[in-house]
RNA sequence: UCCCCGGUAGCUCAGCAGGUAGAGCGGGUGGCUGUUAACCACUUGGUCGGCGGUUCGAGUCCGUCCCGGGGAGCCA
């Protein structure tokens, strides 16, 4: 746990030992030390009790031998239910046969609060009853494992992007109208000013903003209000979005490329740990380095007509159509130029064959599908404005939008990619509902 | 919105051909000086999702509604 290293530490209590996080108890072996924490688990073996604490650090038990502590503690210990919080002081041990490798022979039991019934038991839960109780499940080895490659990917994102140059740029939330037009959104409304949406996609603004900065991105919420009900989705979502002035959709795809194998390569690097507590078998993120198979849409097409998947020219991928696209590959894999009539009014025609969009769509391995869609965006005013009468989408709200192709018009592009879709691929999670610490999905709201 | 599966103790589930409610875990009590989801003994625990129907009798069969899970479409 390498963030633990600059923690700042809390105030030490006169006449206590100083406090030492779980993770640093390395660094006190042979001293006192206070502990701060939850109870993890109990057990009771007659004149000699452990308790594991858990203080967000990392695990330690505790050693309660009568005599070694005052009487009245260790009385406390038999008050213990799981999830007390409690203050201890130790001493920090060597200890081989502990599976931290250290081990706290307590010398004071202070509870803070003794809970009653906590409902979440060492045992297998269904999936209903955790998400009912997610507030607390997050409490859970596993759980704690997710979230932390969660923030290794938004660290990693982050670096990425300011690596290349690229400037954060964050994008309204709440948004006159849709940004596509096709998916359905949240609608509230707006004080007296009528109906106002939650956003579904940044892109549009980051197009503005690539105009002003030459290479930009946002990373925010996203909200749909499809009633998808898979695996692969949720209503509230986080998104990581990129646009770049000058990018062609070939320059866009090395920049995703770039993106997804330098996060894996860093949620690699630094959160081993937590992926072995996940048991993901981390051969397949290994493998995912530079240069990602590049495909095109008919070639892909012909795959899977060949692989006895009959489909017609025209139509989109379903997620079984892109498992069995990304079982040809060990990492991830791009397929780029689907057919115009399947993707949104923004995108730009191939020049070599305007029934093409010059756009993409990386796939994950190991049926995880979608997790970056991408394109290059239409750069001529007329061609955009034929393309909104097309999809029958209204003019005056995207007045602001056109305003773009009337000053300064220049080719560009950009791509978003979902994180949880991605978390979810890298924790080797069956559900994306667990890669995001409060899920919103289509019958979920609580807690 | 559509298709499939499910709803029995706090949790995970069993319940035979329709005959009147079970286990494990958890909780409680006691025992045990090195336990690793400890173990042993005893104990606590139920509106069988709701409503209606068939039947001498329904957890079990039928209808309907509610809730949950999985999948499709759509998407990241």
């Amino acid at each position: 746990m390498t963030s633990a290293d600059q923690r700042p530490q809390t105030e030490d209590q006169p006449g206590s030992p100083p406090v030492a996080d779980i993770a640093r108890l390395a660094d006190h072996v042979g001293q006192a030390v206070t502990v701060r924490g939850w109870v993890h688990h109990l057990r009771s073996s007659g004149k000699i009790r452990f308790l594991v604490v858990r203080d967000g650090t990392g695990l330690v038990q505790g050693v309660l031998v009568k005599g070694q502590l005052p009487d009245g503690d260790f009385q406390e210990f038999d008050r213990l239910t799981l999830e007390s919080s409690l203050i201890l002081e130790g001493l920090v041990r060597a200890e081989p046969r502990a599976p931290g490798g250290f081990e706290l022979t307590v010398t004071r039991l202070e509870p803070l609060q003794i809970p009653q019934d906590y409902p979440i038991a060492p045992k297998e839960h269904g999936v209903g009853f955790l998400m009912d109780h997610r507030h607390l499940w997050l409490r859970s080895p596993r759980q704690q494992a997710i979230l932390r490659v969660r923030d290794e990917v938004f660290r990693a994102c982050r670096d990425f992007f300011h690596g290349q140059g690229f400037v954060l740029v964050d994008t309204p939330i709440l948004t006159p109208t849709a940004c596509e037009g096709t998916t359905s959104l949240f609608e509230t409304d707006y004080l007296d000013r009528g109906k106002a949406y939650l956003s579904q996609s940044g892109q549009l603004y980051l197009e503005a903003a690539a105009m002003a900065l030459g290479r930009v991105y946002c990373f925010g919420p996203t909200f749909r209000a499809e009633k998808s009900k898979t695996r692969r989705h949720l209503t509230e979502f986080w998104m990581v979005e990129a646009e770049a002035a000058f990018f062609t959709l070939e320059d866009i795809m090395g920049l995703a490329e770039g993106l997804v194998s330098y996060v894996v390569q860093e949620v690699l690097a630094h959160r081993g740990q937590e992926l072995k507590i996940l048991e993901r078998d981390i051969s397949p993120l290994e493998a995912a380095v530079p240069p990602f198979p590049r495909i095109s849409y008919g070639e892909a097409l012909a795959r899977l007509n060949e692989g006895g998947q009959e489909m017609a020219w025209g139509e989109d991928f379903g997620g079984d159509e892109e498992t069995l696209i990304s079982q040809a590959f060990d990492r991830p894999v791009m397929v780029h130029r689907y057919p115009r009539q399947c993707k949104a009014f923004y995108m730009e025609a191939d020049a070599a064959n305007p029934e093409l969009a010059l756009c993409v769509d990386m796939l994950a391995p190991e049926g995880y599908g979608e997790i970056i869609g991408g394109s290059q965006r239409v750069a001529d005013l007329e061609v955009l404005l034929t393309r909104l009468a097309e999809h029958r989408l209204p003019r005056e709200p995207l007045e602001w939008y056109l305003d773009l192709r009337r000053y300064g018009s220049v080719p560009h592009s950009g791509f978003g990619l979902g994180i949880e879709r991605l978390v979810a691929w890298l924790c080797g999670l069956k559900h994306v509902r667990e890669a995001i610490p409060f899920p919103r999905l289509l019958d979920r709201l609580y807690p």
